[in-house]
DNA sequence: CTATATGCAAATAGTTTGCCTGTTA
DNA sequence: TAACAGGCAAACTATTTGCATATAG
């Protein structure tokens, strides 16, 4: 429908603004990220594209969200060891990692925002904040042990 | 000296706290965690214990790692997709990670703390918050591109 | 003593690269 | 029709595992 044309006409002009062009596979990759709740990898979403891209090769998905990410389409979440999760909610929010179960949740923030709180060094530019909590989730802390 | 003394007791208790052993492996990773200024991954801090433990291996500096996290003598710092870094500082602070040079800082947070600005759903039980920040380091900002 | 930790080497993620071909503006 | 992006496979980097041996409590 029309928000259809809309997204598509915001994600080309986000990309444009970075000097990056508009490809099918990239169109692909967001929109499998947006149907997303869950933090997806790197290889989660290779394998969810290849559902209607069957020929997409993982290379291309790591280009695709490097360029998703530097355009600020989307985020990276980096929380344990493990592989990088993307996120297409760019709403100040953070993120939760429940220890037991893995899931990863997002958190609203209060009113003030993250730069409220950090003094920056004289000189020091902020391109981007990040806030990751660890903990229980209500599930899991139900459960307890 | 003294303080020596003082920082070997409290390593053992706070390993014992977490049912952990203190070996002679976890001391030398631990020391050199607090010799440092930068944040180093797991490969860095291999090479600088085996300047004084040469037999040491790199799956034993994965597992001091992991067991110096356990018991909160130590914490990761997960910034870009490149290897995870350790912080040997548990005092609640902010890593600013300069996205030209790839140095990592340590920036103090104001009075309130990370959890005022969270609002937790019911039932969530929060152990750690972590803040992130990107940008420009005051060195790489003043040589404006 | 015995549960826990180490060392080693091999296995397994996770991510990047190079090179040639295809596509976008 | 350039410059940019994709596909593929191989290279690389980061982390984990399994098992025999050593060590802390």
């Amino acid at each position: 429908v029309d928000q259809d044309h809309t997204v598509t006409k915001r994600f080309v002009e986000k990309l444009a603004n970075s000097g990056l062009r508009s490809t099918t596979q990239r169109q692909h990759v967001y929109t499998v990220l947006l149907e997303t709740t869950d933090h997806p990898t790197a290889e989660d979403i290779f394998i969810r594209t290849k559902q209607t891209m069957p020929d997409i090769s993982i290379a291309t998905v790591y280009n695709c969200l490097d360029a998703l990410v530097k355009c600020d389409l989307v985020r990276q979440v980096k929380i344990n060891r493990g592989a990088t999760r993307y996120c297409p909610n760019m709403r100040e929010h953070c993120h939760f990692f429940c220890e037991e179960c893995g899931k990863v949740y997002d958190v609203d923030l209060m009113a003030k925002g993250v730069r409220s709180l950090v003094r920056l060094p004289d000189g020091f530019t902020l391109t981007q904040a990040e806030v990751s909590l660890k903990g229980l989730c209500q599930f899991c802390a139900s459960v307890t042990s």
